[in-house]
DNA sequence: ACTAAGAGCGTAATCGTTTACGGTAATCGA
DNA sequence: TCGATTACCGTAAACGATTACGCTCTTAGT
């Protein structure tokens, strides 16, 4: 490998020379020499070796970001959000899927300490993540989508920065819609019970019902994240306890629910209206006369990148909460519920 | 921060001794002294800094996967797949969006000769990616879904591998399936024409035609990234121009055409059969009597992180190129062409 | 009792880079 | 002519880890 010292000697320089000249030190060298070493370097072909300089400057100028799974398509858009940030303040980023396995994620912040990350971004499995090793080691954390304590175990304040969305009154809405339209028996699909977020989406949906004087039914609520094969029965049950609406926790579900309703000879003009709290890009194509609600997931990806910064430039900041709202779309001209078949 | 030398003086042994119990070779040290290095790392909360280590190794234990977009669901099962690869073998995977962009990738590749990454994978946005200084550093290089000259410009033989899938042949058999199916005027929405793989569906489009001795209607064919705003028009026109099957190149064509069909009181039962040649996860729910390829997707991640294994272990075996065949789906008893309205 | 072997450990070089510090020579001002 | 300033550049010390080499001391073998 051809290292800086190569080029020094073929340059009759001193690698101090060679460094400077390749960093661009302003006045640090004659044209002349700059030009020789530039020569010089271009010949052999040499490449900066990061290792070394990463080691020298103490920094790797990399950030690490730990999402639970690449395959979400608003993890995608966020993910991108954060890269053209980094990107353009100039650092890398190492991405990991956890597949909320608080082991790989232990395995992930590891390694984050270990190459000395300048940051980590997180959406953490769980409410104890070990991350005040990170802290002490002055590596910035923004959690993402799920908040974490300001206050470590052993009752230290910790400085780090959070991004939310604002699940239970996306929910809330979502269901105020449906009433408004004038369904009054919503069923509720929220997702799974163990999980925060999907917990927040049966909160606002409990509390619209109760907002307009309405019982909650726990016949029409469901927790479990409804596959394709559980999609029929769940929707088949919804309809026999007479649902006249359906709040979904996701595009996915909402599919499946629309495909049972195909295969029960009804459709989103002949059966229970439905709302989908999140929407991805087909889903309008797909079902242009569904409500849903649309998150900024680019937006958040650049928020938590630039709380980041923040923090990078000036450490002592205090802990900040950021809540990004979604925006609900409806359909135009949509009518009340239809009646069962 | 703490380093192994603060360890070392707390112990009271050399740094030496400390490495070697850290790394755990064996018999090196005592075990009174490995239980007393330990406690004292342990206490001094000492986390190894893979920076000076990797300066000593000389090596990264990294790869570079460079992705045209995350964003794409194929891509996402890919990544995957090299990503459980990597981690059971102790590598870490940096991952990077090029947006067929070349300078992007440029940027990033520049970013593996620096970092002095493990190795290299990627979809090369074209045949000229410099890939010669990677290769000259003894970086392998993976080519992912798109071939690469095994000879670079300047006459080298390159060794490096390469993973395709059988674009040609899926799309030959899907317009062969279609025939067999009695249609006789089969548009084709194969993607830009600028794209290697694009251009490769409609090869194998036109190589079925000829075969079944039927005639290529260019004006059944529309080379283009047909959007959701785009498919109703060119839906449209395909009709007028009686199609009775339409071969698409991906989910979101698929979906955009469904959606036109719908707009225009059609739809899959009625109307013109369609043949997508991948499958995205909610396809068979949305159309279940659509036929469509299925890609290996994560198949194709373990298949070019397997090659890359190999070649980090013995770099002089020869090239080797892969094809991954996609699997064809057709949905049971269906029927023959309908007529148009 | 003397040698050989081997366990256990320390010294110091090394990886490639950056940068504080100091030195030399040229230039300028008075 | 002398001192001060400045432009240019080299020396060498870091950064944190690994590891070749060699040393000491114990143990076993003869």
């Amino acid at each position: 490998m051809v290292t800086i010292a190569d080029v020094a000697r073929r340059a009759n320089v001193s690698t101090a020379t060679v460094s400077r000249v390749l960093n661009g030190l302003p006045g640090q060298a004659s044209e002349e020499t700059q030009q020789r070493v530039r020569a010089v370097a271009r010949e052999l072909q040499y490449v900066p070796n990061s290792i070394g300089r990463n080691l020298r400057r103490q920094e790797s100028r990399s950030w690490t970001l730990l999402l639970p799974t690449i395959e979400n398509p608003f993890v995608t858009q966020l993910s991108r959000g954060i890269e053209d940030v980094a990107q353009a303040s100039g650092y890398g980023v190492l991405m990991g899927n956890t597949y909320d396995d608080p082991e790989k994620e232990r395995a992930y912040l590891r390694e984050a300490e270990m190459s000395r990350a300048s940051g980590v971004l997180l959406t953490p499995t769980s409410d104890d993540v070990a991350i005040d090793t990170l802290l002490d080691l002055g590596v910035p954390v923004v959690s993402i989508l799920r908040p974490l304590p300001t206050r470590s175990p052993n009752g230290a304040d910790r400085k780090l920065d959070i991004v939310l969305n604002d699940t239970a009154e996306t929910s809330r809405r979502g269901t105020q819609s449906l009433i408004e339209r004038g369904c009054r028996r919503i069923a509720c699909l929220p997702g799974l019970y163990e999980d925060h977020t999907d917990r927040l989406r049966y909160e606002g949906y409990k509390q619209a019902l109760e907002e307009n004087g309405l019982e909650v039914d726990l016949s029409l609520v469901h927790f479990s994240s409804v596959s394709e094969d559980l999609a029929p029965d769940v929707t088949r049950r919804l309809l026999q306890r007479k649902a006249d609406a359906i709040l979904v926790a996701n595009s996915l579900t909402a599919l499946g629910v629309i495909g049972s309703l195909k295969s029960l000879g009804l459709d989103l003009d002949h059966g229970p209206s439905l709302f989908s709290c999140d929407s991805a890009s087909w889903m309008p194509i797909l079902a242009p006369q569904m409500s849903t609600a649309r998150q900024p997931a680019y937006d958040f990806g650049t928020t938590a990148a630039n709380l980041l910064l923040d923090r990078l430039e000036n450490p002592s900041i205090d802990p900040r909460t950021t809540v990004l709202e979604s925006t609900i779309h409806q359909p135009v001209g949509h009518q009340g519920p239809a009646t069962g078949p």
